[in-house]
DNA sequence: CTGGGTGCAAACCCTTTGCAATTCG
DNA sequence: CGAATTGCAAAGGGTTTGCACCCAG
């Protein structure tokens, strides 16, 4: 059995280059938009269908937030993300209970490919007191 | 300072009843189904303004998969789902150690009204064989 | 009475799809 | 050359909005 492999194709480079060059959530939308401020010509239905293809097969994460799909390159560190809903400041949380319930969690019902994702918001210090 | 409640309808209680009646995630476009099945008449903009407002209130959790929003009356026993990639089974989730990982992260780092989402996505069994 | 809430219809936005032209292998 | 991929334009589906009417307070 061969295994097939999607086409090579300029598009297709454009967009994976763009992703694992920042690895963090863009939007269809977005990575359109950042490769034809480059000058680069791509299609949105291209960005999207490519999006979608590498998100089925694994090679990102998927995200929605506020009714919009994001994707980011897959990494193999997978840390998880407290975002202040107020000002939008990032911090990285490293050491999670988390992958160990879901590899158990995976394990009982007998799933595989299992990926996850966990998203923490809530408002920092700075933002509590600007309220 | 007078509290401004919101007006009292009929409309907005048969929204909030019907919630608070089955405590899973419906969307807007099922709840106004389900009220319609039963012979009562609201608006689907109603409804989704009345949900928005919920939400925004705080009074109801809101997810969001496959692009809809979906809102729950807010329960402490918050539950997460594993959901299969191949055909879309759901799996509720009960008993994760994350709702005490995320208090801690949130207490460590200063962050007050914190919500959070946990996402696990697999192929189920079934799913497997057929691949 | 008066303003917030509602309903209708149309607008919006993100996303997907049909199909002809193109391009990789 | 043949099949997969692209681009365009148009359709689709969920959600939001403008505005006149209505009803709770």
């Amino acid at each position: 059995m061969t295994t097939l492999e999607p086409r090579r194709t300029r598009q297709r480079e454009l967009i994976t280059a763009y992703l694992e060059s920042d690895p963090h959530f863009h939007t269809a939308q977005q990575v359109h938009d950042r490769l034809r401020e480059r000058g680069e010509t791509v299609s949105l239905p291209t960005v999207y269908r490519t999006l979608a293809g590498l998100a089925e097969a694994g090679e990102l994460d998927v995200l929605t937030e506020n009714g919009q799909a994001a994707y980011r390159h897959c990494s193999p560190e997978h840390h998880h993300h407290l975002v202040c809903r107020g000002c939008g400041r990032t911090i990285e949380l490293a050491d999670s209970p988390v992958e160990q319930w879901v590899a158990a969690v995976a394990q009982r019902y007998g799933f595989t490919a299992v990926h996850h994702l966990t998203e923490i918001t809530g408002l920092c210090l700075d933002c509590q007191s600007q309220a």
